[in-house]
RNA sequence: GCACCGUUCGUCUAGGGGUUAGGACACCGCUCUUUCACAGCGGUAACACGGGUUCAAUUCCCGUACGGUGUACCA
């Protein structure tokens, strides 16, 4: 049988980065295996729907390099995948469990319950539907739930928890996990408003739409118990359940944006490259076992495995981050680089930005930074010739050297005769330097200053060659004029 | 509170009954150097604790501590 595994996120606003990392591995767990992925919009909260958010979170998954087999969009034979579309079949099968005797109507309001926690909380004893003190289908008898259903009076239908009984199952990446039936509370199924549960939902829908892996966040580790008495009382075989740890705060709470970015779309509208989102995301509670760190998408399906996924959850570390995505930025294409580069460099108005000439630039300073938008600033003397002014610092290294025009006059005059080479350059330089009567090493800073107006940058030789001996001369005969 | 899950350098992790406990990020130092980087080299730094089992436990078992998640007519 083939694999198939499901994206199942709610409506309810922008793509986490914990979530992107739980599509990530189920998208990978499919491919590896030849399986397929499966996005499945799970809506049944009708209260917390937000308008676009869908759109938003596969674009951003689309983004990452994670797509789908089947699902709204792309279609498939095991429609439809929103669940708001799929509202007749949940009645139908929650009404099936309340006629086998698994599930069974309850006419509780949210008081009655609120005071029924409270008065538990009291006693010191875990809040849980007390099946024999609340009004439902077994305190009031047979005659009176009729009676209520005929009056269409407002019910749910809650699942039967067999008491007294192991619910258990093995989980693909924790191993045998057991839960006693009386830790677990007859969760409602179908709502008032006639809706399912995520519960129900779920469990009907990964039957229907044939997933054999459940790859999901911790977090429904807790209640995957009552998932499994759902099979039980379909008599479905169950798919099998992996549940990945949680991504963390730097304090180990489930990670939120508290401590920073963790939409998908903020990491991108910083200029992280997808690559080394991907990359870095996957590697957080997985890895191969062996010490390769870098991973193209095509890299991770051959090598993904569940079980070398980790237990324990992942302090998400933005330090790292940075750094797998200036390693991106190393090895990237400069084309394509110049390219991506190209609006930010329009939209600061600058001059100098045909695509060769990006891509030179791009060459010569991307291991300096570690974005690459941070080019535009970092070498922003050599996209406009609008410089940056002098700090006062820099002024002070420029007054220190009483030659300096002297120096700067060779330069400019060497330039006139030069090669278009940093070597000839360098050798102008030199004998700036001379003419000075300073060595060169003490020319350099000033120079840069000139040029540049920075006092930090890439190879000031290569970087001349990239100004153009016109656009250097201009440079220091403003310099000189003060 | 109760249930479940977890615990190797600060962080991500490898490993696994006998190892100098390995790698990466970060940090520190050195080298290179026209600056900043890069690169190279080197360094600091970890098996939560207590009992077992065993010739031997960081590794297996049981407790404890600590942490996390769950405990909704949310997913």
């Amino acid at each position: 049988m083939s694999v198939r595994v499901r994206f199942a996120p709610s409506p309810t606003g922008f793509l986490h980065i914990g979530s992107l990392r739980t599509a990530l591995y189920n998208y990978l767990f499919a491919k590896h295996h030849g399986g397929s992925c499966i996005l499945r919009i799970e809506d049944t909260d009708r209260t917390r729907f937000v308008e676009g958010a869908i759109e938003e979170q596969v674009s951003s998954l689309a983004w990452a390099g994670v797509t789908f087999d089947e699902g709204p969009h792309t279609g498939g034979n095991h429609g439809p995948y929103t669940q708001s579309e799929r509202f007749d079949l949940y009645r139908e099968y929650g009404m099936q469990l309340v006629q086998n005797g698994t599930a069974y109507y309850a006419f509780d309001t949210a008081d009655e319950l609120g005071a029924m926690r409270t008065r538990q909380q009291n006693a010191g004893i875990a809040p849980k539907y007390d099946r024999s003190a609340m009004r439902n289908q077994f305190t009031l008898g047979e005659l009176e739930t009729a009676r209520l259903l005929a009056e269409n009076a407002s019910h749910v239908i809650r699942l039967k928890v067999p008491l007294q009984q192991d619910i258990r199952f093995n989980d693909l990446i924790r191993g045998e996990v057991v839960v006693n039936g009386r830790e677990i509370d007859d969760q409602i199924l179908l709502k008032s408003d006639g809706f399912p549960t995520y519960h129900l939902a779920n469990v009907v829908d990964d039957h229907l739409m044939e997933i054999t892996h459940v790859i999901r966040a911790e977090e429904w580790l807790p209640s995957t118990p009552k998932h499994i008495i759902l099979y039980q009382a379909f008599g479905w075989e169950p798919p099998k359940f992996a549940h990945v740890p949680l991504l963390l705060n730097p304090d180990r709470s489930k990670m939120s944006k508290r401590h920073g970015d963790v939409m998908v779309k903020d990491f991108a509208t910083k200029g992280f490259f997808p690559e080394a989102l991907v990359n870095f995301v996957a590697l957080c509670g997985w890895n191969p076992g062996t010490d390769q760190e870098f991973f193209s998408m095509q890299d991770l399906i051959d090598s993904f495995s569940l079980e070398r996924v980790n237990k324990a959850g992942a302090v998400f570390d933005y330090q790292k981050l940075n750094w797998m995505n200036g390693e991106y930025l190393k090895k990237r294409n400069v084309h394509d680089l110049a390219r991506e580069l190209h609006p930010v460099l329009a939209g600061k108005g600058y001059q100098y930005i045909d695509e060769e000439f990006v891509a030179n630039v791009i060459e010569l300073v991307r291991e300096r930074v570690a974005f690459l938008a941070d080019v535009a600033d970092f070498a922003d003397y050599l996209f406009s010739d609008n410089l940056s002014s002098l700090t006062p610092e820099a002024q002070e290294v420029l007054a220190k050297l009483p030659t300096l025009n002297t120096a700067l006059e060779t330069f400019k005059h060497g330039l006139g005769t030069s090669l278009d080479s940093p070597e000839s350059f360098k050798g102008l330089a030199q004998a700036a330097a001379d003419a000075a009567c300073v060595k060169q090493g003490a020319l350099m800073k000033p120079l840069r200053l000139v040029l540049t107006h920075r006092e930090v940058g890439a190879d000031l030789f290569s970087t001349i060659k990239l100004i153009g001996i016109d656009r250097c001369v201009q440079r220091i005969e403003s310099f000189i004029a003060g």
